[in-house]
DNA sequence: ACGACATGGATAGTGCCACTGTCGATAGTT
DNA sequence: AACTATCGACAGTGGCACTATCCATGTCGT
């Protein structure tokens, strides 16, 4: 197929498409001629992944290329595909470190659940730092809070594994999922969370009780 | 205090706070003299949390400044507060709205969670939009997960709603905690479940896994 | 009191990013 | 043969979040 049909099949303008490429988002086409290519289905397929990216992720084009590189690579396991989209969503790269505190909070935090992580994890970072903003507005209540998000956070994790496994026989297939997911995941619970505060707020007595409830 | 103190006190360049004030997101400082002004502590606060929101929440300015403007409106309520910081995350306004199956399918969640929502919450749309770029990429297991992440993501709101209430009493504090909360939220839970994703990732016993590396 | 230095306010400029437009040579289409 | 589409390279655009420059006016140390 020629640019203009993978253009209107993706969606995606044919000069961007022509980006992608040169950006490395998309590989090239195959050469059938002196000056004619042809697309194939994995361009399509490709495409609709870095638009996802791109467009509900929220991924800067240099993070993309890293995330299709680790799902083109059939060396990388994928463990470590996950890693790379970890690493690659916008997760704050702190303009300054965590304070120790906050990283101690999190150690604590993490020590409590029984989780067992790597220590490059960018979420430990990323929680540190939210930790630590929330501190610099004057607030300390955040870490009575913790426990409940952490266990919440970990129900999400089972339900994105548990949607995983099942393609995990076909690596490629496997890898896109997990890259999309990651992603997707995060957007799709904050969509949840702001369908479930206005239920909460609405359903809540707010007579200022202090509704320590747990959340089952 | 003049422009440099609270430059220090606050992380921010004069160049920058002085942006801030033109763009609104900061109010002018008390003019003491003919070309002389003074900033207060309210200002220090205003700009962390303006800081919170662009840096953490990676709110673009147009909507931080819709936000300052109802929290610094005592007519607005609470709730409406909550709805404006919804209203602000990036929370990708869609290119083309959101099929008619999707929207369904979050409706059904919603339903069936026991959920009563405003129509226009901006996480149905959201949700929806996941969806749809879900089944573009080929795949229609989401659906089987979706209760799992509405039960994990109405304990977060818990939390959240618990959060704020015990300072409901002092409105202007309550309407920053609503605000640094809701988009502090997002990327707190993101990074616990990349954390959890780790844990519950090598914890798992997956017949199918073919490598127990760690993400790098 | 006086001079070096900082401040406030206005305006123009910078750097980054994600595209988007233009061009000339060539290929397919009728 | 006429005409449109395509390829590839490269320059240009528009949006955004600052940042730099000016300069008339203040403030501070001695």
């Amino acid at each position: 197929m020629r640019i203009s049909e993978l253009a209107e099949r993706s969606g995606t303008s044919p000069a961007t498409i022509k980006f992608y490429v040169r950006e490395g988002l998309l590989p090239p086409a195959a050469k059938t001629g002196y000056n004619q290519v042809s697309y194939g289905e994995e361009h399509v397929r490709r495409l609709h992944l870095v638009r996802a990216l791109v467009d509900v992720g929220g991924l800067p084009i240099s993070r993309v290329r890293a995330v299709v590189a680790a799902v083109d690579d059939p060396q990388v396991p994928l463990t470590e595909v996950m890693g790379v989209a970890q690493h690659a969503l916008p997760g704050r790269e702190a303009s300054s470190p965590p304070s120790d505190p906050s990283r101690a909070a999190v150690l604590d935090l993490v020590a409590a659940q029984g989780w067992a992580v790597h220590d490059g994890n960018p979420g430990l970072a990323q929680v540190a730092a939210v930790l630590d903003t929330w501190v610099a507005m004057g607030r300390k209540d955040l870490f009575d809070g913790l426990p409940h998000y952490a266990r919440a956070a970990e129900a999400v994790a089972r339900t994105d594994l548990a949607l995983v496994w099942p393609d995990a026989a076909d690596r490629d297939r496997s890898a896109e999922t997990v890259v999309v997911g990651t992603v997707l995941g995060d957007v799709l619970v904050a969509g949840l969370r702001r369908i479930a505060q206005e239920h909460v707020a609405r359903t809540t007595s707010h007579s200022h009780s202090h509704s320590t409830e747990e959340p089952s």
